[in-house]
DNA sequence: TAACATTCAGACAGACCTGTTCGCTTTTTT
DNA sequence: AAAAAAGCGAACAGGTCTGTCTGAATGTTA
């Protein structure tokens, strides 16, 4: 097999969304992925890098999806960020969505000094300065401050989203970012 | 002693604030409160009860400073909303302020079915029927709408306010808050 | 087919988990 | 001051945790 790799993170990933972190043992994760113990510690060194993989993988496939769909909108005046709220609506009601991982991560290590909280961290400043980026690019004044606004939204409703899965949220928060949007034009 | 419950609650809210609720073992618990194991469990019939109880105390607190804080405002039109947006700002900038509690409580038992997680996602859903409520006493037309709006950026905004506690992420949300609340009048 | 690398199952260490039960001591009430 | 209640420390049960190591069984490459 090549992809041992691959197949544990899949099922790390499966079994963290689904139990949490703390509650998804080492022993499980092998067992749930037909692999030996020193597998898994051949090619993650700790449990704690292990969730760190988890993490950039998460984030890298949110962005990889964002930035093809949004490709040919970019530098289209407004309708980039119009389109972006429209492709988070979307995101967050798959029914495969969980939850941002990073706040997995950061409120089950609540410490700033771990490793896992401290990249959870590091992943929602990520995100708020992809989406300052893109309301800069879109010629909206205070970047800056519209970025970090449709960061709160968005975060925010994929939490109640993921709380409360029918209860609308996903397509309040997005009109809520709409009328932020228009406000900050 | 007549205060053991309240002194092992206020250890317990220490402990799964700074360290998490799984890293919060019961052992630990009674160690930093100085009592013994067997008065917790008469208390506390089980630490899933010692987490609802933390949860329930922080849920009261906050309602109570709010509507204390609000009393003489409310039935005023809109300008209830207003104060509520700026009070709502003062609250997650306290150096106390640690996150929302409920966001702890679903994150870290993600399972639907555990009283946990049922419990913090009926705290999430009350401070939307306070907010949807409160919308409608000022005369807000789609108070529902509105209510689920200013519980996202709440959330939203104690989350990131958190996580990155000096980027201005209170203000901001309070500022979002408030077009929002402008915009549906 | 022979040599090499990878993966396997499982034991092991040392620590921690929740919850129960035990006498013994302290506090409160009558 | 005597009786009742409450709390203490400590041990116990049965389980789980991360991480290491071993020898045997696979798989890959030459």
């Amino acid at each position: 097999m090549k992809n041992m790799r691959e197949k544990i993170l899949t099922v790390a990933t499966q079994l963290f969304e689904s139990r949490g972190i703390h509650a998804s043992g080492v022993d499980t994760i092998i067992a749930e992925s037909g692999v030996a113990k020193a597998t898994l510690y051949k090619y993650f060194p700790s449990k704690n890098q292990l969730i760190i993989e988890y993490l950039r993988e998460k984030s890298n496939r949110f962005y990889a999806w964002i930035n093809e769909k949004l490709a040919d909108k970019k530098g289209d005046s407004q309708e980039v960020l119009f389109e972006l709220c429209n492709l988070y609506e979307q995101w967050i009601t798959t029914p495969e969505f969980n939850g941002l991982p990073f706040h997995i991560g950061s409120v089950e290590f609540p410490d700033p000094a771990h490793p896992v909280h401290h990249y959870s961290v590091e992943l929602s400043n990520e995100l708020q300065h992809y989406l300052s980026e893109l309301a800069a690019i879109a010629g909206i004044k205070d970047a800056q401050t519209l970025g970090q606004q449709l960061t709160i939204i968005f975060e925010g409703g994929a939490m109640i989203e993921r709380l409360s899965p029918d209860s609308g949220a996903a397509r309040r928060a997005k009109n809520a970012a709409i009328t932020l949007i228009k406000a900050s034009i």
